[in-house]
DNA sequence: AATTAAATTTCGCCT
DNA sequence: AGGCGAAGTTTAATT
């Protein structure tokens, strides 16, 4: 009835008063929570609902926070915010789980007369997620279309080794100007200013055109653009949404090339 | 490795050959899939997304939606709303599940490279959902706060017996004629009208004074209207928010009573 | 902390 | 099926 696994325990059909153990302890250790099962569900709160009895889906959630999914529909049928304090009650072979939650004011009830599979996880997470463009999707799309950084911009290079690292990107201005182009997916920091000069230092040693240094990134802190002009570096606004629509322009032209391809 | 109980079966530490089988089984069958393992995740569509690598929750509905939940946050960080469209496909020791829609045209497709436990279910799921206030709480609302039927209503019981069946709740109004009440919580039908015509052609003929019908819903069909009008019966729009609120507000007050009770 | 604006908003009601 | 408005909206950014 029960299987354990690096970081998952399941426990097929237990009786409720272990299914209660094994989420008080799931909870107290902050460990993730899922319960198949038999319940109904009351919310008092900011609103108000009911929900009678059926098999759904709990989850708990490391962070406190709660779901209630049935077998269809996209969102939580019922649910709490991260940050709730928990309460287990085993009664008359109903057993409870309630969410509570202060500011605003509310709980969600959850009761089980029947538990299908319960099963406690230690998950470990530290992937990033980045919403509409990694930092190499918007060196992409400069390469897709170069005048997202400005008119003219050819171009040559990207991932250029240097002395010091790699160059994002590497190209010529419309004025034939050498342009070393450094990308940062969130506010530019110190840091990318002073990584852009020192790859331009380098670049500068080796080429006798005029260079210039452009630093593109969705938003500049006032300071560290005073640094950057100081050392006759240029900002360029470059937003990770508009990236996003490039790339996936260009996606969808390559796709339909290839249909047409294709088909012929 | 494997452990079947009633609606649902559970594999933990599969191998991924395995997981491909079970997950393409489920979804062919219209159950729902439950994996935890250790995947990335892209989506292209009217945004863009790239989630690193970590250990994550994935649920895949009967109804063809999919969600991608972490270990933290009340949102899943991956979604795919119902209807979609699923392939799989064992490459190099990735297991990628894909959910297409078309409409707008957009795509979740997860990659998972350990599979720490898969499980498909079965669950049968009639209860309703009502939120705000069920039919019972609307009842519950019109004892606590009468005027929201109309002002200077006095109730006298709820749930009275009467030949035909319940009356839901029955009083006198403010000029001493007794009114019987029929809630219903959603769009009241010709059912609700004949039903309270029936029940109140049965209190007619127990009572001396003048009596009046009032059917209380959220709103009415214009001829289902002309009906209880034909019946000589009365509508009143009750809406199940504002009977929460009612009900909350009484709900704090006994809680709050019982606090200063406590204290004492 | 409070307010405002955006969201892969979603969802229901109406035309 | 498309458009509008509300949501237990939530969430992030800004004052």
């Amino acid at each position: 009835m029960c299987l354990n696994y690096n970081p998952v325990s399941v426990f097929v059909d237990p009786d409720l008063a272990d299914a209660e153990k094994i989420a008080k302890e799931a909870i107290s250790q902050h460990k993730m929570l899922l319960i198949a099962g038999n319940c109904w569900v009351h919310y008092v709160g900011r609103a108000r609902s009911k929900l009678d009895p059926g098999e759904r889906i709990l989850i708990v959630k490391e962070d406190g926070s709660l779901l209630v999914h049935r077998s269809t529909g996209y969102e939580p049928v019922n649910w709490q915010p991260p940050g709730c304090i928990f309460q287990t009650c085993l009664k008359n072979g109903v057993l409870e789980l309630k969410a509570i939650r202060r500011k605003p004011r509310e709980s969600v009830s959850v009761f089980f007369d029947r538990v299908y599979m319960i099963s406690s996880l230690s998950l470990k997470d530290p992937g990033e997620f980045a919403l509409y463009a990694s930092e190499e999707d918007m060196q992409k799309a400069i390469l897709f279309e170069p005048s997202l950084l400005e008119e003219g911009f050819k171009p040559i290079s990207y991932e250029k080794r240097v002395e010091p690292g790699f160059v994002d990107v590497y190209g010529l201005d419309k004025n034939g100007k050498f342009v070393v182009v450094e990308i940062k997916r969130r506010t530019a920091g110190k840091e990318a200013v002073l990584q852009l000069a020192k790859y331009l230092e380098f670049i500068k040693g080796r080429v006798s055109r005029e260079t210039r240094g452009i630093l593109a990134a969705p938003s500049i802190a006032k300071d560290v653009q005073r640094l950057l002009e100081t050392l006759n570096l240029e900002f360029k606004p470059l937003d990770p949404k508009k990236c996003a629509e490039v790339l996936n322009r260009f996606e969808t032209i390559k796709l339909e090339a290839f249909f047409k391809q294709g088909s012929q």
